[in-house]
DNA sequence: TCATTTAGTTAGTCAAACTAACTTTCTGCT
DNA sequence: AGCAGAAAGTTAGTTTGACTAACTAAATGA
């Protein structure tokens, strides 16, 4: 492949990309929850309690930004927040109940959209994408 | 395809867009300008000049927001607007060319870095991501 | 023991999003 | 022609989410 195809493959995957989640934003306002926070709330249901730090992390933004987010998020009692036993200068953060099941709910709402679209596709194109998706995965450094 | 595999093509679908674009973010803060600066920017590019209810549409943001962000732009020099001669209630709000170059040299660090992810793929691969792009873009009804 | 680092919180600031209110211009109907 | 309603854009006010700076408490290692 040559680099101006590479430069074009680049281009259109950007895009495609941006659409995608465009369209897909679209299912978020059923839950009520900002996309930030829907975010943070599935980082903590898929892997578990979490420091505030390490969800930070997790997010990409600052410690700070993640306490205030925490903090509304516990206030809405989605997020339970306690001391953690081995450190106590940090705390351990867990999703509740009630936040797993915005959380999925909201997911549930967004990957619809993406499935009812993908169920318009032939087999062959959809196999494609399955592919596609663990390729992107890959490039962008994640597990799949 | 089953109803279950359709489900976690579209989970790793989102997921790989998601962490694909957080990762040509990082080319961002080069151009010294923001990601809905970059973009209107983008819009105006590729797409000639626009009303500002256009850009505003096509950004999925309200008149209000992109007032103001095109008002930032003028006063950057990046982009020139002007009374609209067919209709005196409306601008037509045109890229300058600093604004085309910043635009370009933006676009051109985050595609650099998507290309040389790709760069380490196999030509097969390459390929798969290069339907898929097409892919995407038609899921969410977008030209390629 | 103590200096340094780490974890988290709070305050202040800024950008980007929204709504509301407003002015100007256009359109279409009477 | 006149006018009501709609469209285009602007400004003010508000909220959210991002950052930095400053701070306290706890942990670490010399």
């Amino acid at each position: 492949m040559a680099r101006s195809d590479l430069s074009e493959t680049a281009r259109r995957l950007h895009s495609g990309a941006i659409r995608l989640l465009r369209m897909a934003r679209a299912a978020d306002d059923e839950s009520g929850l900002s996309a930030p926070k829907l975010s943070a709330l599935s980082v903590l249901a898929f892997g578990g309690p979490q420091s505030l730090s390490g969800l930070a992390r997790a997010e990409q933004v600052t410690a700070a930004t993640m306490s205030k987010l925490v903090g509304d998020l516990e206030a809405e009692g989605l997020v339970a927040k306690r001391t953690d036993r081995n450190d106590r200068r940090g705390v351990r953060i867990a999703v509740t109940a009630r936040g797993r099941a915005l959380m999925e709910k909201g997911q549930k709402a967004r990957l619809a959209l993406i499935r009812a679209r993908l169920a318009t596709l032939s087999d062959a194109e959809r196999a494609v994408l399955d592919q596609a998706a663990a390729l992107m995965l890959r490039l962008a450094g994640s597990p799949p």
